[in-house]
DNA sequence: GTAATAATCTCTTATTATGAGATTTCATCA
DNA sequence: TGATGAAATCTCATAATAAGAGATTATTAC
């Protein structure tokens, strides 16, 4: 995975910018990356004409204005979004809730569109904000759809996340949890990502049965009961099902 | 303006995309780009690992995920976000409205942020669409604050669209109409982004006295008169200078 | 199964990206 | 305003590697 040639170096700049580190001054990305200085600086002059990366006031550089411009046009030309919002909004127009898809990528479940209707229920993952693959019943139905081989690492990897919410304490049980989501077709959670909020989960699934994207309601606990659960999730699959076909 | 090296090269594929244009076949990119067949496979290949590219189910290519991500990051650096948002939501409370921070850059306006408290005016900037700069208060506040080498040219370009606001016939009734608009240090324009609404608009300026984003405000024209615009003028040119100062 | 198309590989050559160090630009403070 | 320090850019010889023609291998579609 490290760049082995300029071109993915170049974008190995891209590749630092986090959540926990938005800003980086040229010295650290020398450092951080390993590059010369003239070389750090002639990407950096590349990067910024392009518009990826602006220098803030104090040197450093931050990501710059083509993103918010790409991510429009993104929006734009994702199915996901084109196909999935009218269905969001029709989520949220029967149940006070918030209604979100995620896209399944490289190990990241990131969110590509949400709707609300609930006043005070406020999403915690807004649009390009990855979530974490141990909690919530975003992540278990994508999880249970993957193939084994795919599978187990993850578990492995999660394996303190996924006992903390009672799916089982070996990887094996975890995995059996996950066929239970399997042959359920979708997935609850009761207050694993936000206190209070139940999720409800389906995954969006590709030709092959691959998943590529997980349709999710959230919706406050004492909005709903068991039966009150069943009824959404069946809404929730009928939505992944039909964004699927797409 | 074109690329002399393969780092440009690369970056330069993701230059293509447009509003006009979302979608690209390897076939037209090769075309339209100028590259070899093994040369713009290899590209993409790197993009799409980056994922800032993906490849739609037709083969053709897309922005990528990653794109998502970056916007998300760069929602949470960006000074005009950060210190202009509480500014918008307070707009937003005091009048019918919507209110937004716009980007000066590179010969473009882009949408930043934008909130709104209007129910049935919905803006039709959201963040990340560019805006033209012959119409509307927005791109006015902004001209009106460029030094005369930078202005004269980009009235030329858009000397159609200036005229047909009222600005003047010729280029140099066009700039006396700037004149005014800095020394007001606001533009307001009637309808001319979108029939039946007012804009309001201030520029924050970079400790140089350089515009570098616009506040705006939209408003139904059947919700204020001349002197409610300017209360509005106020607080716009309240929160640009706020802002100016960070 | 086969045909048609799409994507990747191979390998040589010319191109060009690289980094040490010098130089220039920019900002800051006396 | 001029001096001081830091940040960014430039120069240039050399090693590194990107490019492309054409062949080969995947992937679809039928």
């Amino acid at each position: 995975m490290k760049p082995s040639n300029s071109l993915e170096r170049v974008l190995g700049v891209l590749e630092v910018f986090s959540e926990d580190r938005l800003e980086w001054a040229p010295e650290d990305l020398m450092a951080h990356l390993g590059y010369s200085r003239p070389t750090l600086y002639r990407y950096l002059k590349i990067l910024k004409d392009a518009g990826l990366l602006m220098s803030s006031r104090n040197a450093s550089v931050t990501l710059g204005p083509r993103v918010v411009e790409m991510d429009y046009l993104a929006r734009q030309s994702d199915a996901l979004v084109l196909s999935g919002q009218p269905h969001l909004k029709a989520l949220t127009r029967r149940y006070s809730c918030n209604a979100m898809i995620l896209r399944w990528y490289g190990n990241k479940i990131l969110c590509v569109v949400s709707e609300t209707s609930a006043k005070n229920l406020v999403s915690s993952y807004p649009r390009g904000r990855p979530m974490p693959l141990g909690r919530g019943a975003i992540a278990r139905s994508i999880m249970a759809f993957l193939p084994r081989a795919r599978l187990v690492p993850l578990i492995e990897q999660n394996l303190d996340d996924l006992r903390s919410v009672g799916l089982g304490m070996t990887a094996e049980e975890v995995r059996q949890s996950m066929k239970r989501v399997r042959r359920a077709g979708h997935a609850v959670a009761f207050g694993e990502v936000t206190a209070g909020a139940v999720g409800i989960a389906a995954p969006v699934l590709d030709d092959r049965g691959a998943p590529i994207a997980s349709v999710c309601v959230t919706i406050a606990g004492t909005l709903v009961d068991g039966a009150g659960i069943d009824r959404i999730a069946i809404d929730v699959k009928a939505v992944a099902s039909d964004i699927s076909a797409a």
